[in-house]
DNA sequence: TCGCCTGATGATAGTGATTCTCACTCTCGT
DNA sequence: ACGAGAGTGAGAATCACTATCATCAGGCGA
């Protein structure tokens, strides 16, 4: 692991966004980008939608489910858990998990984690973990 | 808190799946929780119909989704997070996890719980944590 | 026992989100 | 300029529900 740039070839990089490798910037990749980069909280694909339309009217909304799965890909945005199921969050490189505000929307970043250890649940069930998803439901500083 | 039987005054019980208080075990309800019942893994609306309508043809599917709703409101059944979006799994009642197994989709259920403290999220954040949800996906110990 | 009252049901239409299809456009490399 | 292939938008199609409503069932009091 030597640099820490660009992990792979040709990755686009947009306002902290990026697009997996060899996929082209394009006016209405753009104009969902900056939808994305301008919120704070989660979002829905139709509600990026309505936003990233105005700046490039005829845009489809095909192209906006096409561009945030291929965030999804990289990571820069990762499905929210919880009761409001079509919900993205924008999301940096990396382990970490979501302090969800429930009276704004407002999604934090937390790298504190105590998911149960691999070790201990191979030990009582057998279970060979690979990954977890841990989101936090509650109230933020600002709403509190 | 003095006794821990029966929580609210007529709820019924069929197969350890608990429905709201003073609602009716009607054949119907009956098909949707032998049908649940069954299962070891997750489940959709729509699966638990294609197998409830062989015991009770004529079996609408507005009436599974709406046994379905009764069993979350009790606990019975929880909504999976992660990626297969509509999926529900019985549950016990208590806080718990789940071990989704990514080969066969078994979903074991866990009490270890290592979620960031509320004192701690409150202290680094300002965040008054109220709940959090936490699936661990891997390989179960049949399928490894 | 009989008729009511209300919970429960199924057919059906409707809705909103997401995916599919396809003809067309745009870019990039040559 | 040209050709290949990525990218796009319109609209159809699919999917997972949800709302509506006429009807049914069954516990219960008169
Ligand atoms: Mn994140
Ligand atoms: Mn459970
Ligand atoms: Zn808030
Ligand atoms: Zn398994």
């Amino acid at each position: 692991m030597a640099g820490k740039g660009r992990a792979l070839p040709t990755e686009t990089d947009y306002r902290g966004l990026l697009l997996p490798a060899s996929t082209r910037l394009t006016p209405q990749r753009r104009a969902v980008l900056d939808a994305i980069a301008a919120r704070r909280s989660s979002f829905t694909a139709v509600s990026l939608f309505q936003v990233a339309r105005r700046r490039n009217p005829g845009l489809g909304i095909a192209t906006v489910y096409r561009t945030v799965e291929l965030l999804r890909q990289t990571g820069s945005v990762r499905p929210l858990t919880g009761d409001a199921r079509p919900a993205y969050v924008r999301c940096e490189p990396g382990h970490h998990h979501h302090l969800v505000c429930l009276a704004c929307g407002a999604v934090e970043e937390t790298e504190l984690c105590g998911a149960p250890s691999p070790a201990e649940l191979r030990r009582r069930y057998g279970f060979r973990a690979e990954g977890h998803e841990l989101d936090v439901y509650g109230t933020c500083a600002r709403c509190a």
